[in-house]
DNA sequence: GTTCTTACA
DNA sequence: TGTAAGCA
């Protein structure tokens, strides 16, 4: 079994993610509603969150202390979905260049998953 | 007892 | 966002 798969199986119940993401049940179905996350429901409709789930929840915890609104969460997490791919790379690069983009992607790719240095894009959307 | 939806402040 | 009502 994959590690992506793990983290989205539907584990927990609201009330565990409510203590993991200090976040209130009121809050958590907020964010539902605006897709910021999508839990699995049980035959009895119960809400069940994957690890992903809470990562995505803490995320929007950090920018909501930085002041975003869930407009501005919105953009960001549809620019991840979607990266700007305006770079252009030029006909000949040199290694050190090379490097820098393989870097950045990587950095970018390990973001997507989960975990994040949240002080780049939020500022543009106060 | 817990969670869900809907609605109001 | 908090809270309350009425269900499941």
């Amino acid at each position: 079994m994959t590690n992506r798969v793990r983290r989205s199986m539907p584990l927990l119940p609201i009330s565990i993610v409510m203590q993991l993401t200090d976040l209130t049940a009121r809050q958590i179905r907020y964010y539902e509603e605006h897709e910021l996350i999508r839990p699995a429901r049980t035959e009895g409709n119960k809400r069940m969150f994957s690890l992903n789930d809470v990562d995505v929840l803490l995320e929007i915890k950090e920018y909501l202390d930085q002041g975003l609104n869930i407009a501005g969460i919105k953009k960001i997490f549809d620019m991840k979905v979607q990266p700007k791919v305006e770079k252009a790379v030029p006909k000949t690069i040199s290694d050190a260049e090379l490097r820098q983009i393989l870097r950045e992607e990587i950095i970018n790719s390990r973001s997507s998953d989960r975990g994040y240095r949240s002080s780049d894009l939020s500022r543009f959307f106060h």
